[in-house]
This record gives C-alpha cells, structure tokens and sequence, in this order.
DNA sequence: CCTAGAGATGACAATCATTGTCAACACCTA
DNA sequence: TAGGTGTTGACAATGATTGTCATCTCTAGG
C-alpha cells in the first residue's frame, strides 16, 4: 500500500542531503522557494527546479509532510510518525504540533456512512497562535 | 463580525444574476471557469474576469462555499446555512452534502488548549463517493 | 581503480489559474 | 432623463509549479 522509502530516489545526492539536513534543523513547515533561497545563501548552486523534485519526490515517500497555505503554495515539513496524523499550526511563527485525532477519524467515518457514502478520506488543519505568540 | 451581504455589491447586474441562477441549479462545486463556459454557451458575453471577482464577492459576504482542490483551484458551490459547517463530497460527482461538526469542534477547541495554542480556527473536509456510485 | 549508462541536475521555457489595469458601460437616483 | 459611480470585459501581468533537454554524476561491474 504504502510506498518503499526510496521509491523514485535510486541514489544519493549531495543536493538532497542538504535538502535533507535543511529540513532536520527546521520546524516549521517551508516552501520549496524558502529552501531554495536559504540553500543559496549558504553557498550551494543547487537550482530550485532540483528543490521543487526532491521535496516532491520526499513527499510521495511519505518522508515529509505537505501542506497548503490558504493561497495555495505548497510547504513541506520533516515528518517524523509515519501513520496518519493533523497538524496545529501557529500562523505567526510556523511553529508546528503534530496531532493524532482519533476523534476526528470516527466520526467522519461514522458521518460519512450516516450519508452512504463509502471510501471516505478527509484534510483537517488546525491554525492558531502558539503559546508565545499569543502574548 | 460578518459583514453585511451587499458590501461590495452595491447595484445588481445581469452578469451576476445569470451566476447566481446558475449556482441555484447547480448541487455541486464549481470552478469559476467552468460556470463562465457554461454561461457563455448558454449565450451570454459575460467575461471571465467577471465571473471571478463576481464569484469571490459571493464568498466574501457568505453567499457561497468555497473550497480548493488538491491542485489549488477554487471551487464554489452556493451556501445554505449561515452557521459553520463543512462538506462531505462525492469524488466522482460531485454531490455535496452539509455537515455540522460539533464534535470535531469541541475536539479542536480542547487540542488547541492543551498545546497552549489560542485563536484556533481550522479546515475540514470529507471526500469519498456517494452512495450511487458506490455501486 | 576505471567505465558505462541510468539517474539526477539546472538553466530556461512553458503552463495556467488567478489577479491587475483601464477605458467603455450600465445601473440607479435625484 | 442625466450624471457619477459601481461594473464590466478584453488584455496584460503575475507567480508558483511543471516540462524540456543537454550535461553531469553516482554507482554497480569489470
Ligand atoms: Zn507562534
Ligand atoms: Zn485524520
Ligand atoms: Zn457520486
Ligand atoms: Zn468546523
């Protein structure tokens, strides 16, 4: 069902380890053009087509998690747990929780087939202002 | 809080009569380019710029749905309830059923409060398909 | 340690929904 | 009915994302 790791990443790159090394010391979710800048600050060449692959290919790995701003951007976010899970996000800072909403999972499941409906997936996305944001 | 339903919308035009009609006879979630091919075959001029901003006055004082597809594309749907609620959609034809959440609200609001998070709004939605074309 | 060739990269063009512009127009009220 | 003001629509501009393709680079073999 889910896909191998390495799926469409047969080999090893310096440009993905620093895409990946990037990610490890961020919290919060980024875009594909934040990295890429950054990346170039730092002195790399690598070029933001690369940036745009990689995250996508990090992406369908189940490596990171995706998410989309209200104007429809992509932002990607090192994943640690690899089963299904919401995030609360502080709108101000990007600071991220990752939650589980086993809540939430049942009753959809149970709304959905109240209607009929059947093969029932869902988005949800908390959004807020964290703790120190909030002062 | 919410704005008065005519603010932006000062005079009334056949341009945005011919939308609101359409979107009475319509049970799915459409795509502003897809309800101005569907205006311009019926005969009107109506420009696609109209069709957008016309489309978003609509959302912006609560008259219609929006919602965004996994590309990022708008689609609008017209709104019943006043109230806070989210959709439940059939992936293959686009039926679309209103759904209150009060207990995903209440879940959200206690989530939020245990990570220390305030002002905690979020997004909900439910796809899978309908109970005919399930079969 | 070499080498071949599949994978990967990056500069650049192309896409495409959406937004900006602005002159011409059409409501609505006085 | 006339005017000014909100609206319209053709067209250009935007901007994130994707497509292209010649060049480069891993890495498995030899
Ligand atoms: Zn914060
Ligand atoms: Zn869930
Ligand atoms: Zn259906
Ligand atoms: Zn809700």
């Amino acid at each position: 069902m889910s896909k191998p790791p390495t799926e469409n990443m047969a080999r090893s790159t310096k440009q993905r380890t620093a895409i990946l090394e990037l990610l490890e010391s961020d919290d919060a979710f980024r875009s594909a053009q934040d990295l890429h800048a950054i990346l170039r600050e730092s002195g790399s060449k690598i070029g933001l087509t690369t940036v745009y692959r990689t995250l996508q290919a990090f992406a369908d790995a189940g490596m990171v998690d995706v998410m989309r701003l209200p104007g429809g951007d992509h932002l990607y976010r090192l994943c640690g747990a690899e089963e299904h899970h919401h995030h609360l996000v502080c709108r101000s800072c990007g600071k991220t929780v990752e939650v589980a909403g086993p809540t939430v999972e049942r009753w959809a499941g149970k709304v959905a087939a109240e209607h009929g409906f059947t093969d029932v997936g869902h988005t949800l996305e908390l959004h807020g202002l964290c703790a120190s944001c909030s002062k």
